[in-house]
DNA sequence: CTCTCGATCCTCT
DNA sequence: GAGGATCGAGAGC
């Protein structure tokens, strides 16, 4: 049976309100991922809010461009974006359409589809780091542009889902500031992370690069 | 066209 | 805890 509950595909409208309400919600919501090999899933541990175009930390802030438009698209819709010349990273869209917010999927725990994970991150050292950190994820997953736009609440085949999966204790579900974002956004407490979970990323500061010319 | 710097990870200390 | 890797988006001229 595929009907039981935890196996359902999160509605649309689940998406489509503030992404702060949407965000902790996340938590315990279950990933899958449709690659040729076969599935892979994870359990969401650690997730963070962008708040569309009032939010310096958000790739929106400063309005559509070609690389974002998919956040200003209807919700429960996968951003995929490329940072730091090297990495991807996944959100889930949120908020009405022409709401440019999201969702950061930062770590997870994997539950299944452990040994295709694993292949893809030779260099993690224990089950744990394996999807621990938003580039990490992404590339346990086998997630790249290619997948920006697909729809998260088809389910079926599709290559990426977020299924109802097994919420914590709303007493578990912790928040804090968010994972290097400085300026004036870095004081918003939008990351969400499940208490004591080993999955979760360590919190880094933001570190602004030095300047040229800057001296002390 | 050129320049800056980023929603990060890995290695070594 | 610190620094390097690596490239594309976005802004400024």
């Amino acid at each position: 049976m595929t009907d039981v509950p935890e196996r359902m595909p999160l509605n649309r409208d689940f998406f489509a309100r503030p992404v702060i309400e949407v965000a902790p919600e996340l938590l315990g919501r279950t990933l899958v991922r449709h690659t040729p090999d076969g599935p892979i899933e994870l359990r969401l541990t650690e997730v963070e809010a962008y708040d569309g175009e009032n939010d310096p930390g958000s790739h929106a802030y400063r309005g559509r461009t070609a690389r974002n438009a998919t956040m200003f698209g209807p919700p429960g819709h996968a951003y995929v974006y490329f940072i730091y010349g090297m990495w991807f990273s996944l959100n889930a869209v949120c908020a009405p359409e022409g709401q440019a917010s999201g969702v950061l999927l930062r770590a997870g725990k994997i539950i299944r589809g452990a040994e295709l994970a694993a292949a893809r991150r030779p260099k993690a050292r224990s089950a744990n780091e394996l999807a621990k950190g938003p580039a990490r994820l992404a590339t346990a997953l086998d997630i790249d542009r290619s997948l920006d736009g697909v729809d998260l609440c088809r389910g079926g085949d599709a290559p990426l889902t977020l299924l109802q999966g097994d919420p914590p204790d709303p007493a578990l579900v912790r928040h804090g500031p968010r994972t290097g974002v400085g300026g004036d956004g870095a004081h918003h407490p939008w990351r969400y992370w499940i208490a004591d979970d080993p999955t979760v990323s360590p919190y880094r500061r933001h570190v602004p690069r030095r300047r040229a010319t800057s001296a002390t």
